[in-house]
DNA sequence: AAGCCGGGGGG
DNA sequence: CCCCCAGGCTT
């Protein structure tokens, strides 16, 4: 599939996606936005995230800081407060850092080309193109997930998506699709296509205002692309949790900078080693990270939990410290708390699953 | 190129 | 159960 080739559908194709997105594009809050700042939390918000599943977020987020400048002004923990629950915390601390940055750098006002946009942290390519086709006007593609099964369908592309010189391709393909004029207006089409029509399984051709130019469905191959790699599995892991209490008190840290839920408070704990018992790993953990030497009282809960590549069984016990005074060397901070105040600390997922059960009534 | 990084909804 | 979502960053 050539490039000059596309290009001799792509007047057709702009046309179509335009007149239907203007017909039938969800009414979407950001979409009344003409706000810089608006769209960019959107867009990353909606990172590896369904527009159901952020619409909530997006409208207390901008509540609690409705613009760039009161967003820089906040604490990291308020954000990321606000991004609790939602996953890859990263995004909120990108953010946020972005924000500052633009503060010094840009005056408070955001860049409007994508090449500068991508300069901050957490734009990349996609978000860049994003913000700079939708806010600035930038005729510039996008490639999202969606685009990508809409591009391999509508040019029944089957080179394995997630591989460089494909990607490269779906690039250039969108570059040449993307219109100089209403740019934003077209990726958000090939977007709202593949979120609404296009879908990975069963779409709905029928509908499909670019059904004339699908080339795999032609071939009935549409549910057959994009041409995906396989998985690998995901390893189970086994984690035991203290909850220390000290005068209706419990114990918990925030944990660092780096890595998995970095800046998220929790309850102690770590994973079980080969061969070791729940109460034996309990008094291991808390004498490693704490300090402390633990007596364990009894199971409180035993949840499981989903990430990305790893599955895990919190195993949670009641424990009192028998000696010492604990000073974390994995956390960043620790505080004892009343179970009326954990709503102003940002939890992972994992430990709202036991967190009511602390509770008092 | 591959791994890491959350959580949820749909089939 | 498996899939994948308006991806980015690190190694």
């Amino acid at each position: 599939m050539e490039i000059h080739r596309i290009m001799q559908q792509a007047p057709h194709i702009r046309k179509s996606l335009l007149q239907w997105f203007q017909e039938e594009a969800r009414d979407l809050p950001w979409r009344k936005s003409q706000d810089p700042y608006h769209i960019w939390l959107s867009e990353i918000l909606l990172q590896q995230t369904r527009v159901d599943q952020g619409l909530p977020y997006y409208e207390r987020f901008l509540v609690a800081l409705p613009t760039l400048p009161a967003l820089a002004a906040a604490s990291e923990d308020e954000v990321l407060k606000l991004w609790e629950g939602l996953g890859y915390y990263t995004r909120a601390r990108n953010l946020h850092k972005a924000a500052r940055q633009v503060m010094e750098q840009h005056h408070g006002s955001l860049p409007e080309s994508a090449e500068i946009l991508q300069l901050l942290p957490g734009v990349g390519r996609y978000t860049a193109g994003a913000i700079a086709s939708i806010a600035f006007n930038e005729r510039v593609p996008v490639v999202d997930g969606n685009v990508k099964r809409v591009l391999t369908r509508l040019f029944n592309i089957a080179m394995p998506i997630g591989e460089s010189a494909t990607e490269k391709k779906l690039w250039a393909i969108a570059d040449a699709l993307v219109p100089e004029s209403a740019p934003g207006d077209f990726n958000q089409s090939m977007m709202e296509l593949g979120a609404r029509i296009c879908t990975p399984r069963k779409p709905d051709c029928d509908s499909c205002p670019v059904f004339s130019e699908c080339a795999a469905r032609k071939k009935g191959l549409q549910e057959q692309r994009p041409v995906k790699k396989p998985r690998k599995a995901v390893p189970h892991k086994e984690i035991v949790v203290a909850v220390i209490e000290r005068d209706r008190q419990y114990l918990i840290g925030r944990r660092g900078p780096d890595g998995m839920l970095a800046g998220l408070w929790e309850f102690p704990g770590g994973k079980l080693e080969a061969g070791e018992t729940h109460q034996a790993a309990l008094a291991r953990e808390c004498a490693e990270e704490l300090g402390v030497e633990v007596k364990v009282g009894g199971m409180i809960a035993s949840v499981k939990h989903v990430y990305t590549h790893l599955k895990v069984t919190l195993n949670v016990y009641r424990c009192t410290i028998v000696s010492g005074e604990a000073r974390s060397n994995v956390h960043t901070e620790l505080k004892w708390v009343h179970p009326e105040e954990f709503d102003a600390y940002a939890f992972p997922k994992a430990n709202h699953k036991f967190l009511d059960l602390l509770r008092p009534e």
